[in-house]
DNA sequence: TGTTAGCACTCACTTGTATTGAGTGCTAAT
DNA sequence: ATTAGCACTCAATACAAGTGAGTGCTAACA
């Protein structure tokens, strides 16, 4: 028994069909819908097949085929025709690119929120991991007699900030002639493995302001160790009420509790590290109750290594084709975005 | 017919039980379970009474019976007994506070987190307005040969900063000169009313770098603009889906629309400016999608005028002196905070 | 040998009907 | 004024019969 071109078409039918309605479909229904030239006995026949290769599953007897896990694997990996953006599509990912946003946060919220609008499913995104990332400018910024912004600037854009409290305030001057020595010595240092010599020559010269020093190296160790896992966010988690598999509130819920402690989900993110894009279906995903869903992930690159991920959540019927192309779309436009960063002003609205 | 005694007691039963089953409650179940020492007939008269009165509503004939919105409200003002946090919820509020964050965000996080694990209902929180805020400094930083964050700090510890790029890029000493200028000359001003002498003077002073004035005079806009409607933060939205009154999937998904844009909320929670406690019951929050929730908020003081609303959303059954002691509790805890923000490093763990 | 028509069978879903039970209102007795 | 008792209401539940979409199998056909 082989998978012959007929016993694909049919499969693609189903799974067409299958996304459209969520409803298990029937050989009547491949045979009126989608003319394949052969009756609903002979559709049936293949179906049989089908089903017993593993591509599609009776819920239960006597009713139609869903697609399986396997089968929309299948589909995903040998029938994925790249999905065209609409023009009205192309219209709106413009608008928001257009505006020139520079707060990289602010950015990806709003991607987040078009392409949960886009494809009425949850969008996924994680703020760039900081790892390999090198410093770039420190500051100290006195905000009252005892308390002091540390400002950090690292590659692409990315800025932290932090106030801490001093028992000791340094005159505005010194303050400044710190952070000049400061950026001198850690300028370069990635920020996870600083040069301990450096450190050690930064105490010597700094001689008397050492707790501004181990202030500062609390903060760097702080920011190192948080970026290891990214901080997850969601956008448009609700419309997952809008699919009929979740039509059940209980299942509702409990996705959503899973959605809420990312632990899994953030390691499954960070699973696409490099790899251009990245498609989980069903049970692929590792989490028992997201095995009636399905999540494609890609990356966007800061530059310099640091990247991000951005996603989409759906029920495993979703349109696959659609989601790669709006996620392929979206992540070149991030990229374009923060690499063209403040330097297009001449054209802003 | 007068609101004597004895109703007032069927009332709070009423009210009592239908919070904490959702359901409509009958005559017999109030006289076996809080026993008032009178029979279920009499208390039938009596509910016939309160119904007759408003303050409670037979949904269909021949059921129990539920509070309306005017019970609640009665209830609300004149039954409520200062609920004391229990031991537990004090420990739990504790382990938060003595974290010792100190970035407002994050502890606003935070707190709306625990305020929606421990009442499960849904915490919401607006960013504090910074209307009638004061400059305190500003601070110019270049990040690279075209790019410099402006970095605002104003009262109550609010820190907000932007990149920009130039056209000329000063030297690192000019920049720092500049930040030192227009600090002297900005700070204790109010954000939102700069004073134009103030501003013409600087740009004299500044000459030369005028665009740099002008850049940051248009941040300053922004972030005026921007914080008049502070953005509206939601914890633990998926609770609603456990409330029975929204069981139905259709009416859950309407909330989270009507949550999703929130202007209309914004404008409610802008509306508690200074007050206490604000109760909103039913149809008081002049949403119709929420006319089976309330909502209660109040405000916490970051000093120098600023305040921010912390609330909690939930059914119009819910528990409302649990919910007004955990929100009083909060503001109280958000404000020690603030104001001992890094103030108490030695006890830190 | 592959395709199709026909038929019996399955099973979720719908519709209609009866039953149950929680709750009310009213009336008469205490 | 309060209570017991009774008839009545109506949502919810349970059950039975009917419907229809879909399947598998077999026999006929090209």
């Amino acid at each position: 028994m082989s998978l012959d071109e007929r016993k694909l078409k049919i499969l693609q039918a189903i799974i067409t069909d299958y996304i459209a309605t969520a409803e298990p479909v029937g050989s009547r229904t491949i045979a009126k819908k989608y003319n394949l030239g052969i009756s609903s006995a002979t559709i049936r026949n293949e179906m049989s097949d089908l089903e017993e290769m593993g591509f599609i599953i009776q819920p239960h007897a006597s009713s139609g085929r869903i697609p399986s896990d396997l089968g929309y694997r299948l589909y995903v990996d040998r029938m994925l025709k790249q999905h065209k953006l609409k023009d009205d599509e192309k219209k709106i990912v413009g608008s928001v690119i257009n505006r020139n946003i520079n707060q990289i946060q602010y950015l990806m919220d709003e991607t987040a929120r078009l392409i949960s609008k886009m494809t009425n499913y949850t969008a996924i995104f994680s703020e760039p991991a900081l790892k390999n990332t090198t410093l770039n400018k420190i500051n100290f910024m006195s905000l009252n007699e005892t308390d002091i912004m540390i400002i950090i600037a690292a590659d692409g854009n990315i800025i932290r900030n932090k106030i801490v409290s001093v028992n000791y305030m340094p005159e505005e001057d010194i303050l400044y002639e710190i952070s000049r020595v400061v950026t001198a010595e850690f300028h370069g240092q990635g920020i996870e493995n600083i040069d301990q010599i450096a450190i050690d020559k930064l105490y010597r010269e700094l001689n008397g302001y050492g707790e501004l020093v181990s202030l500062l190296m609390d903060f760097i160790q702080e920011i190192a160790e948080s970026s290891n896992m990214g901080k997850i966010h969601f956008s448009g988690t609700n419309n997952i009420l809008t699919f009929p598999e979740f039509s059940d509130i209980e299942k509702a819920q409990s996705l959503f509790k899973t959605l809420e402690k990312t632990d899994a989900l953030s390691s499954l993110l960070a699973g696409n590290a490099g790899s251009d894009m990245q498609i989980y279906i069903g049970n692929e995903t590792g989490i028992e109750e997201m095995k009636d869903c399905s999540i494609v992930t890609t990356t966007y690159d800061f530059g310099n290594n640091i990247t991000g991920t951005i996603g989409i959540l759906g029920p495993t019927r979703m349109d696959y084709s659609q989601v790669v192309s709006v996620l392929k779309s979206m992540a070149g436009n991030i990229e374009d975005v923060i690499n063209n960063i403040n330097k297009d002003d001449e054209n802003s609205c």
